[in-house]
RNA sequence: GCCUCGGUAGCUCAGCCGGCCAGAGCGAGUGACUUGUAAUCACUAGGUCGCGUGUUCGAAUCACGCCCGGGGCUCCA
């Protein structure tokens, strides 16, 4: 027997008309309708016809397993011969769906559709995990109950590790990770989704007391309210990934951020993930947000004019926001959300070797803009994802991409393409909990240019289908500013003081007036200097000042008193070169410090302090 | 979506086997101190005990429902 099992908001169906095996049923039977119901979707096979009862027994513990787990109290039995391609006798069948009905009677309400007639019908499924399950039940021989939470078989993944030069592609059971334990937990993590957590992860309490992100109550779950802090951050990263596509030479556009559901070409692509998006229902039409950048890019690509000449061809745009449905487990923090700005960068290009190229370019770009805004190789994983084809005629190439890290990555390799790639790198963040996730990526898609009718002119004039690569060069901004506060956390766990870049600190410099007579001397500094300076003029002994500045993160702090009014100079405490509760002190002139935080900020983007530059006229947020 | 834990002052939390005036620390306000590198002292204000319904003479405390958050499961183009 064959299950199809959907958990729906309703289900009803109507008879139309008999076929020549239609069980006979009364005028009432022909039409039915069941509220949060579980509908059993019933092909009745061969197999079945040696042990009817037992057959019976079995589905009906299976259909009532799954209806309590879903805390339905009503079910709906539905024959469904298009699940089987070896079915029963129709006897048998009707024999065994009547059974069931008798069997799961008492304890459900349990409604069932005729046997053999044409039904026309209508299903809201739910779309939570349990709400599509298909059951296999074969008695006898091997007792074989398959599960499947999708309809689309899987391919077989090969999990290997590939290290800079020495021996190649080991599988991961074989490779010694003794000097590779961040990569063993990711592999860990990805092969067997192993997780054993039950803290907070450090990053939540940091986003809030360094007062950057937190939760909004008055929206939906994993949409974040940022304050000024957090939107400067974020801000900065925003202008910051932009700056570097621009000088890969991609061109910045905006796209919508809602779709229409039923655009076909939007349909077809959105069938495979449903129950994902926000959905929002407006006069006539029935409306998606969108979950990344690819509609609107993919669209207006599909209107342009291009000739070969114009390849490759970049197209950027910042998502704020993309939009995804994650399940509420999943959202902890602001390492995963429901919304979310993502930099989403696509190439065209005109053939295989040129997305090569660029796969290749876009690869270091991403380890660089990783590195600027804080992350250097050694804080993730690179995961290196292709199918066997792909790899049997680009080796050298794919060796190339391990040897430019440096390290082992993790190699995924399917055997056929069942997604719309054939190649993808990602840079895996491991944070302090051993939790993975995603952050820089690229994929060569091979698929959507035909999906969208994507072309460009060859030079015999001829259309031509590029291919298209997908690009994130730092991954969701929220998800950086997540693995950059990790990263402190982790810091600060091993002895070390955590701060963020120069460049991306929302206070660059805070000067410390001892007695409220240096406070001028202070705010004159402050206008002196072209950097984000504040002043904590609050009514507190120093030391209570220093440690608020250090909780903070500020990288550096200078302290103003009769011996700096006279000097002119500034004793300066600088948090790169601290250890804890050993501050590092130093002299230094005005313009000192002034060219050497230049020299750090040199080349990013910069914006004033989001906040007044006197402590003692600022709100909290938290 | 399911399971589980939690929601008390702006923040962190105590109280919670029904009944003492609902508390502490931090933060905020006021005053004193004018300070030299990781928490100065005193005073004051601040609470629909997440929301709703019920049980009870009486509910922060018990029950049920809902909302929000943490963890697990499931899932993750």
């Amino acid at each position: 027997m064959q299950l199809l099992l959907i958990h729906s908001d309703y289900i009803e169906f109507e008879a139309q008309r008999p076929t020549k095996m239609a069980e006979e049923v009364g005028e009432d039977a022909r039409s039915g309708r069941l509220e949060e119901a579980l509908t059993a979707f019933i092909a009745v096979e061969k197999f079945d016809q040696d042990d009817p009862e037992a057959v019976v027994a079995r589905a009906a513990e299976e259909i009532a397993d799954v209806a309590l787990k879903v805390k339905a109290d009503r079910i709906m039995l539905y024959p469904y011969a298009h699940l089987s391609s070896e079915l029963s006798d129709p006897d048998t069948a009707i024999t065994v769906l009547k059974g069931l009905q008798e069997s799961l009677s008492t304890d459900f309400q349990v409604v069932k559709a005729p046997f053999g007639w044409y039904k026309a019908f209508k299903l809201s499924c739910k779309g939570h995990p349990l709400s599509e399950l298909s059951r296999s039940i074969r008695m006898g021989g091997g007792e074989v109950v398959s599960k499947a939470l999708k309809s689309e078989e899987k391919a077989v993944s090969y999990w290997r590790i590939l290290a800079p030069g020495g021996e190649r592609m080991v599988p991961v059971e074989e490779f010694d990770f003794a000097d590779h334990k961040k990569l063993d937990k990711f592999a860990r993590y990805e092969i067997e989704k192993s997780r054993a957590v039950d803290k907070v992860p450090p990053h939540v309490e940091l986003m809030r007391r360094l007062e950057l992100v937190d939760y909004e109550p008055g929206s939906d779950s994993g949409n974040m309210r940022f304050y000024p802090k957090g939107r400067l951050i974020k801000g900065l990263l925003e202008s910051y990934v932009l700056d570097r596509a621009s000088d890969l030479g991609a061109m910045e556009v905006e796209t919508p951020i809602m779709y229409d559901m039923d655009h076909p070409t939007l349909k077809n692509y959105l069938d495979r993930f449903p129950a994902r998006q926000y959905t929002i229902d407006a006069e006539k039409k029935h409306l998606f947000l969108r979950f990344a950048a690819c509609f609107g890019q993919f669209l207006m690509a599909s209107e342009m004019v291009m000739s070969y000449r114009n390849l490759p061809l970049k197209i950027f745009e910042i998502t704020r926001y993309s939009f995804r449905r994650e399940q509420r487990g999943e959202l902890v923090g602001i390492r995963r959300l429901r919304a979310f700005t993502m930099p989403d960068m696509h190439t065209l290009c005109l053939d295989m070797n040129s997305a090569v190229e660029e796969f290749r370019e876009q690869y270091q770009a991403s380890i660089s803009v990783l590195k600027e805004a804080g992350l250097d190789l050694d804080d993730y994983e690179v995961a290196i994802r292709f199918t066997k084809d792909f790899y049997e005629s680009n080796k050298e190439f794919v060796e190339g991409l391990v040897d430019i890290v440096e390290k082992p990555v993790l190699i995924e390799m399917w055997d056929e393409r069942f997604f719309y790639f054939v190649l993808k790198f990602e840079f895996n963040f491991v944070d302090a909990l051993d939790k993975a996730s995603a952050l820089s990526t690229v994929q060569i898609d091979v698929e959507n240019a035909e999906r969208y009718g994507i072309t460009y002119v060859d030079a015999s004039g001829e259309k031509q289908l590029p291919i298209l690569l997908h690009c994130s060069p730092s991954g969701a901004i929220e998800r950086l500013m997540y693995a950059l506060l990790e990263k402190g956390a982790m810091d600060t766990a091993s002895g070390k003081v955590p701060m963020f870049p120069v460049w991306l600190s929302p206070t660059q410099l805070r000067i410390i007036p001892i007695a409220e007579r240096h406070q001028p001397r202070a705010m004159e500094l402050v206008h002196l200097l072209p950097f984000r300076v504040d002043v904590d003029d609050r009514d507190e002994t120093v030391g209570k000042k220093i440690r608020d500045a250090g909780r903070e993160w500020i990288p550096y702090v200078a302290v103003i008193g009769d011996e700096e009014l006279e000097s002119g100079e500034m004793t300066v405490t600088i948090r790169a070169e601290s250890q804890p509760s050993k501050p590092k002190k130093v002299r230094m002139s005005v313009e000192d410090l002034s060219s050497r935080i230049e020299g750090e900020t040199r080349g990013k983007p910069w914006r004033r302090l989001p906040l007044n530059e006197r402590l003692t006229l600022r709100p909290r947020f938290v």
